[in-house]
DNA sequence: ATGAATGCAAAAACTTTGCATGACG
DNA sequence: CGTCATGCAAAGTTTTTGCATTCAT
């Protein structure tokens, strides 16, 4: 269950409409919602909360690291709970499916390349587009 | 220097739009260009080839393999030479610099993390977001 | 009460498409 | 010459913004 106080805690007045997009991303099935997804659930849950609306608080959760926004391959964006932990993303090309991973190696690896740069990793985004092995 | 003979094996027509396209490409001081950057560059450059058509002609090239599209965050795509090799992107926050890089080890990692999981990696996207260390 | 949040509709940013004209082979 | 490519403008998508109204504190 998502906190109110989470919306406290971010500096976000506790209204209504932040209230049912929190807690449709986290009851929702999918894992990772496009903001068009989050208005449709909110719709078809009886919720009259606008587009608009939609895309300004999700703006706001990013912004205060509630959600994590993800620019996968094909024009739309999605977001997904920040629960915490960190993780990279598996996309099967054919089923569009979504695996959650993480790999300590690989992890371990781009801070050392970062650095034999001279720079320090600020974020990172890997995606594996992958296929049922045939 | 780009060859037209790279445009005929892939069985478009050598014609003048393509041609100054895929020079620009080439040419231009950017590894990384969206479609406004291409077209901007064609017009400063005096050649008179419509939006449309780069747009058009980069999608061309890129199911012909000749150019990688990349959705980096921020709402458009930008396209690079596919100058054979593969390799992962790091972009500076502050800047904007590109650095191009390959690691084998994550190479190796993903493709054994994605058999784990019973798949075969068909492509992928890995971006470093980094910092110049302060 | 008062400043922030919302909803709507309009606009903006990016990309695709329809169609008549023009160019390649 | 036939067909494919182009340019323009119009339409599509996704996301953002202006503004009057409503809501949280």
């Amino acid at each position: 269950m998502v906190e109110n106080s989470e919306l406290r805690k971010a500096g976000l007045k506790v209204t209504l409409p932040r209230v049912k997009i929190l807690q449709m991303l986290d009851s929702a099935g999918l894992r990772h919602m496009s903001a068009e997804d989050v208005y449709k659930a909110l719709m078809e849950a009886g919720e009259d909360v606008g587009l608009a609306t939609v895309y300004r608080v999700l703006t706001q959760f990013e912004a205060a690291g509630l959600v994590v926004r993800h620019n996968f391959d094909g024009g739309h964006a999605v977001f997904e709970l920040a629960d915490g932990g960190h993780h990279d993303h598996m996309v099967c090309v054919d089923t569009g499916e979504v695996i959650e991973f993480i790999d300590p190696a690989i992890e371990k690896r781009q801070k050392e390349i970062v650095a034999e740069h001279g720079f320090e990793l600020v974020d990172h985004n890997l995606v594996l587009y992958v296929r049922k092995k045939s």
